[in-house]
Parts: C-alpha cells; structure tokens; sequence
DNA sequence: AGCACGCCGACT
DNA sequence: GTCGGCGTGCTC
C-alpha cells in the first residue's frame, strides 16, 4: 500500500500527504491558513444517506465531477465519484479530509449517461453514490482502470530458459506458453500457472511486463455487413420508415400482435443505425432473450455485438463495458442494469417486452430500466422503440397524452393464424387434477392429432399447503406467515418466500397421525397426473425446479422443439419469449386470484400474462386454441379480454384507472419497513406517516401503515405506507425534504425502512 | 451501510 | 468475573 498522492499548493511548495489524517490535516491547515478560499469537492459515496460527503482537493489534481476518487470515510477509506468542484462545504473547515487520490483522467461516464444517473437519484428520491456504484461495472466501483490498461507478460528476448530448474513445472510451462506469444493477464485464468509465477520468472530477469491499453478497432471502421432480410408487410414498412425517419429523440411504442414480426422492425431500425456507423442498445426482460432471437441478429449483421447477462463474470462485463464505450461494439443486448453501458456513439435505443416487471429493479436502488431507456434517448437525442404485444398501461397513456408515437402491427406476419380464446366455466364441475372435463376432452383431443399441449400453472411444487386428514393442522413456515410447498420428489416441505428447506413429515405434528395430504395443485403434481391420464404421451415440466440444473432448460426446450414431448407443463417461464409452433392447444390453470386482488394492477398483469401464454402457440397451417378455466367467467375483465382482445381491456382499464385517480394518472411511493417485532416495524411506518401528514399539499393521500402482502417473511414483520399524489414532480417535492429531515432525525432504528417510487409490485 | 462505543444478560 | 447481544451515533 503505502500509496502517497502529491500534489503542489498553489503558490508554494510541493506537498505530502499520506494517508495518515493527522498529518494531512496539519499539512492542509498549512496549506489553507492564508486568505484564499480551500478548494473543496462534494464526492458521493455508497453510504444509504442521500447526500454528498465534502473534501478537501487541490485543483492541481485536476477533479472534474464523473471521476472516481479515493477518499477517507469513517474508519476505511472509499472510492467515491466527484458531484460538483468548488463547493462551500457544508460543515467546518476543520472536519474536512483531504482526498487520497484521483483515479481518473475524465469523468467515467460519458455526459449524457452522467445527466443519467444524476437524474435517476434524484428521480428516485435515492443515494447519488450508490446509485452511481449501481451504474458501474463491479470492477470499477471497486477502482479498476476504465481505461482498459492491461498488464502483458512477455519473453524477455534472448532470455537464457535453462537456468530453470527441471522440476518448476509452474515456470517452465508459463515460458512455454509465453513461447508462442505474449500473454494479457486476464487470460491467465484457466492456465497451469499465475501471477506469482510469472513474477517470480520477471524477479529472475527471464519475463517482462507491459502495462498498455489493449483496444480494438471502433466497429464502423471496418465494413458493415448486413444480411437481407424477408420483405416487409405494409404494416411493418410504415413502422420501419417512421423509425428511420426520426431525427434526435423520438418515443415510438411499437404495439405488435405475437407473431406480427416487431423483431423485424427491430432489425430494420438497427440496420439504418449500424449504416450510420452508431450504436444500437437493446434491452430485454430478465431471461427473455432466446438464444434463437440472438441468433436471428447475429444471421442479420456481421458486426461485433455482446450480450451482457447475469451468467457473465465481472472480468467479462467489464470488458464488454468497455468495447461498448469505444465503440467497438455495434450492439449492445441486456437487461435492466444495460441501460448503463456507455456507448461511443448511440445511434438507437430498443426496449423489448417493455411492460414485463422485470426491468424494474426490486431493492436497493429501484429504478426502472424501461422508463430510464427514455430519458436516457432523450438526454442522448437517438430514437426510442418500446416494443410488446401487450403495453403497459403507462405506455399506452404516454401515447394517448401524444408523448409516445403509436405503430401497430396487426397483421400476423408470414399468416400466422390467430389464436381461439374459450373460457370453461368450473363452477360445479368435477375436476381431475385442477382440469375440468371439457379441458381434458380438448387435451384428448390435440394430443390424438399428434399436437402438442401446453398447462400452464403459475405455482411450482406438488401442492401448495400440506394438511393433516385427521385433525387439520396445516405445516406452517416458521419464519413466514405463509404455508410451505410440498415438494414430492425430493421430500421436502420448502418455503418459496424465505427458502427454508425440512424434510417431508410422515406424521401430523399435532396429532401424530400419518394422513397427511397435500392440498392444492403445483406443477410436479400437474405432471405426475397428465402423465398418468394420458400414458402414452410425454410430458414435460418447466418450472424453477425442474431446470435447476445448467442446460437442462435448453435441452428441454430443444427437446419440445424436435418433438419428443407432447404435454407441456410450467409457470411464468413457459410464458416468456419461447415460441412452440408445434403447440395448438394451451390451458390456463387459476386464474381467478387475480380477478379479486387488492393489487390494482393485478388485471393488467393476467391480461398481459394471457395474451403473452397464447402467444407461445399455433402457426398458419394449425391454429392455435387457448382454453381458460374460471369460476367467474362472466367476470368483465376475461370476457371484454377474450372477445375484444388487449387493446379493449387496456383502454378499459385505463379509464378505470382515470376516474379512481391510480397510476398512470397520479403518481406514488411506497413506503416498506421491516422489523424482528411487529410493533416496530409498524410505529416507524406510523411516524413518518404522520410527518408526511404534516407537510401534505392539497390532495395528497396517505394510506397505512399495513400490514405487507406477507406479513411475516424470513423471520422479519413487513409493513407498508402508501403514498399519492397527483403528479409526479409534486410527489417528490412533497418526499425530498421529508427524507433529508428522516435521515437526519430518525424516529427509531429498531426497524429498517425503504422507499419505491412508482412501486410496480406491492409485495 | 458499516463501524465503534456502551450498557445489561448467561456463561467459561 | 467477561463474551456478546443490539441500541445509538457518526461518517465530510
């Protein structure tokens, strides 16, 4: 360590600091005792506390706001990012630090993405710092060069090799390798020998190191090659030429039918920007991207392109990080956490699936990768395409109110045909495992034709509650107030909400009989009895469990595709991205929790996730059928949905949602907490309950504090306090002084809080 | 968030 | 007698 930062005064000496405080504090107070004002930087730091720390720094050192630095905090030291140059400090001279050292030469960031997470923190009412450290690869945040200097490891030339003894096989097999070429150090990883070993041989004068910039050619000098494409409907054309079109920022909603090719207007769109010698980002929901949609890009453009998933090391994500900054890159693919990477020269930015939950981030720092994707276009003046079957309601307002331009795609490309919607009313009918006689007469059915039927179950598990026949006592979780899942095949009783894992029990707790049952249906169940009720099938299950294991979801899927399976079982999995054009007939199991949920947006959700689930079947030469099993099928929601389709249900609901004044037509914060009693976690939510009271505008609206969805998760009581108002800047007007005053007087700290803003789930 | 300090319970 | 629980304060 022992690192020393030098600077010189301005007029004086050269001075030195160390990292001794007390030292640098006299040499400072040396520095500053004469009249000019002390230079000070504000520097933001991953701390939760939503302001800045000041220091003290030379302008020698040359600090720009965007650049990382060194500093002492507390009792380690810290890499933070400079917020803003020549700031009075906002506590006395004598309590500021020097800073240790400035890692970069220029901001990390470029502009607009520095204008980016600036604006997310103080959108989202967050720390700047660790929203910063969230913006950044892990690497950097934790001081690794954005320069992208390597080290490499050469022969020195000439270098006499048999000094070696015979027996160091680590040395002799590094200057074998070093041999046939040198060696950057992040290859090192699966070779026979390491860093050290290659000291040692640099200790002994036979190896040299070299520490240089590796970087590669910006992808619009070489040639681009574009691959052509099928040709275009005339509903596509208007989008694609709408898009090219654009100058600067433009949001274009591109609402598209499954089946209707938005991935070709995609293609398209990109193919201009790529011409253009600029760069496309694409973000996707978290495990949507299918290796075929990859694929498809790779067949269309023969330009370098990186897909930044949760699979990548952070050696790799920083060099993706890095080639996208220099434009080596000609597309960038990823998910939420991607609308960050910075790019040379941002030509396009797609956003696809747009209204799955998924890019919102669910802790820490809970923006929304969707809603950041726009204002990043917009600080980056590039077109915006937020494309999906099935539009949030956000984005369909955000069209209404004229901000958005709407493109639709009715049309199903190539004739695909369009899906038949059934709802089978199971009020007083018979079940068979959860299916109702009509259903599996019609699964019957499409299995006889030699097609392929998907049930779709979005609870994984054998069943969701175990139960003793004698007595009714029902397994518990201990940690949660809920019920754990019955998992047969492995004989456990699992918790899915705080993963506590015990053995299956054999004999009631209570009364020590062994009938216990489990109650409900899971999807493990849902195979073991399609199975048995049509024996001469295959079936297959998707859910969390059943692909656990690395490639077992790809084999799976292969395997549907080829054919060998004619039953498919699964959750929300099944319902994302893969298309079955094999399947014909898909069955929905329970549907009705979300008919009569507290969550407003529950609707919305079951619509999107129906419209999603009937996508994923049929082709032209076989139509698909979707089947709905209900006990409530006169349920307006259903019905307008299956004779009117999305666009109906959502125009619908938005009008709903305009006369109970809810999002998108206000604005509000969830406020959690969390506690090990109940009584704390609730009077924290109470007193900043009654603080917002106090400083309330005119029709602003506090509800709780409740009770969480689940009460009790991993042992922690859960409570939440709702707050609306009418817009959004005047939400946050209302919270930001409301937080500085909260984390500068806290009512307690027996109970953690958190806040949402444009909370999207409730739990 | 981390980390230190400080004050009361069940153990070597 | 002390190890350690978490309640509280502080970080420029």
């Amino acid at each position: 360590m022992g690192r020393v930062a030098i600077w010189s005064s301005a007029r004086h000496h050269t001075i030195v600091l160390t990292f001794k405080n007390s030292k640098a504090r006299i040499i400072a107070d040396q520095l500053f005792n004469n009249q000019s004002p002390p230079p000070v930087i504000r520097v933001f730091l991953a701390t939760p506390l939503r302001r800045g720390f000041d220091y003290l720094c030379p302008p020698e050192l040359k600090p720009v706001p965007g650049m990382r630095v060194w500093v002492p905090f507390g009792k380690g030291r810290r890499i933070g990012i400079v917020g803003e140059c020549d700031v009075s400090p906002q506590v006395s001279l004598d309590k500021l630090k020097p800073i240790e050292a400035v890692l970069d030469s220029a901001p990390i960031l470029p502009p607009a993405l520095n204008k980016l997470v600036r604006w997310a923190a103080d959108y989202y009412l967050h720390s700047p710092g660790d929203a910063w450290q969230q913006a950044l690869p892990v690497l950097l945040r934790q001081g690794a060069p954005a320069s992208g200097d390597e080290l490499f490891w050469q022969l020195v030339p000439g270098a006499d090799t048999s000094v070696l003894a015979k027996n160091a096989s680590k040395q002799l097999a590094a200057v074998a390798q070093l041999q046939s070429g040198e060696l950057s150090d992040n290859e090192l990883g699966e070779l026979p020998f390491d860093r050290a070993t290659l000291r040692t041989l640099q200790d002994k004068g036979l190896v040299q190191s070299e520490q240089r910039r590796q970087q590669g050619t910006p992808f619009w000098e070489n040639p681009l090659l574009v691959n052509p494409g099928p040709r275009p409907n005339s509903e596509q054309a208007v989008a694609i030429t709408a898009i090219n079109a654009a100058k600067g920022f433009a949001p274009f909603l591109l609402e598209g039918v499954t089946g209707s090719g938005k991935t070709e207007v995609y293609l398209s769109a990109m193919s201009e920007t790529l011409k253009a010698g600029k760069q496309v980002l694409v973000l996707v929901p978290e495990i949507s991207l299918t290796p075929q949609t990859l694929r498809r890009f790779q067949k269309r453009f023969e330009v370098p392109m990186a897909l930044l998933h949760s699979g990548l090391t952070d050696n790799e994500r920083l060099k993706v990080w890095r080639q996208a900054r220099d434009g080596e890159l000609g597309i960038v693919i990823g998910t939420r956490s991607a609308v960050f990477t910075p790019l040379a020269r941002p030509g396009l930015i797609i956003v696809d699936e747009e209204h799955d939950a998924s890019f919102k981030q669910q802790e820490g720092f809970r923006y929304h990768g969707r809603d950041l994707a726009v204002v990043r276009a917009q600080l980056e003046k590039v077109p915006l395409v937020l494309g999906s079957a099935t539009p949030a309601l956000e984005s369909l307002a955000n069209c209404e109110a004229g901000k958005y331009q709407k493109l639709v795609l009715n049309e199903r490309a190539g004739n695909a045909s369009q899906v038949r919607f059934d709802l089978i009313d199971i009020k007083h009918q018979p079940l068979t495992a959860g299916l109702s006689p009509p259903v599996l007469a019609a699964i019957k059915a499409h299995l006889g034709r030699g097609e392929q039927v998907l049930v779709f179950l979005n609870r994984r598990g054998f069943a969701p509650t175990l139960l003793c026949h004698e007595c009714g006592w029902i397994a518990d979780c201990h940690r949660c107030s809920a019920y754990p899942t019955v998992h047969k095949g492995r004989q456990r009783l699992i918790c899915h909400h705080c993963g506590s894992d015990r053995p299956l029990p054999h004999q009631c707790h209570s009364c020590g009989s062994s009938q216990l049952v489990g109650v409900g249906l899971g999807t493990e169940q849902l195979e073991n009895e399609l199975s048995a009720l049509f024996p001469g099938y295959k079936a297959v299950r998707i859910d969390r469990d059943a692909t656990r294991r690395k490639g077992s979801l790809e084999s799976a899927l292969t395997g549907i595709r080829q054919g060998q399976y004619q039953l498919l079982i699964g959750t929300q999995m099944l319902a994302k991205g893969h298309h079955f054009p094999d399947v014909t007939l898909v069955v929905l199991l329970d549907v009705d929790g979300a008919l009569y949920s507290s969550d407003f947006r529950a609707a919305e959700r079951l619509a999107q996730l129906v419209v999603q689930v009937a996508g994923r079947a049929g082709r032209a030469d076989k139509p698909g059928r979707l089947l709905l099993q209900s006990h409530h099928p006169e349920h307006p929601l259903l019905s307008q949905l299956l004779t009117n389709g999305y666009g109906a249900f959502a125009a619908n609901a938005l009008i709903e949602r305009r006369q109970t004044l809810l999002p998108p037509f206000s604005a509000q914060a969830l406020f959690r907490s969390d506690a090990l009693k109940a009584e704390d976690a609730q009077s924290l939510l109470d007193a900043i309950g009654q603080r917002l009271q106090q400083c309330a505008p005119e029709g602003g609206w506090v509800l709780g504090p409740l009770p969480a969805p689940l009460e009790r998760r991993a042992g922690k009581f859960r409570f939440q306090l709702w707050v609306q108002y009418q817009d959004k800047k005047g939400l946050r007007q209302w919270l930001a002084p409301l937080l500085a005053n909260l984390e500068e007087d806290p009512p307690h700290r027996r109970a953690n809080w958190t806040l949402d803003l444009d909370p999207i789930d409730s739990a």
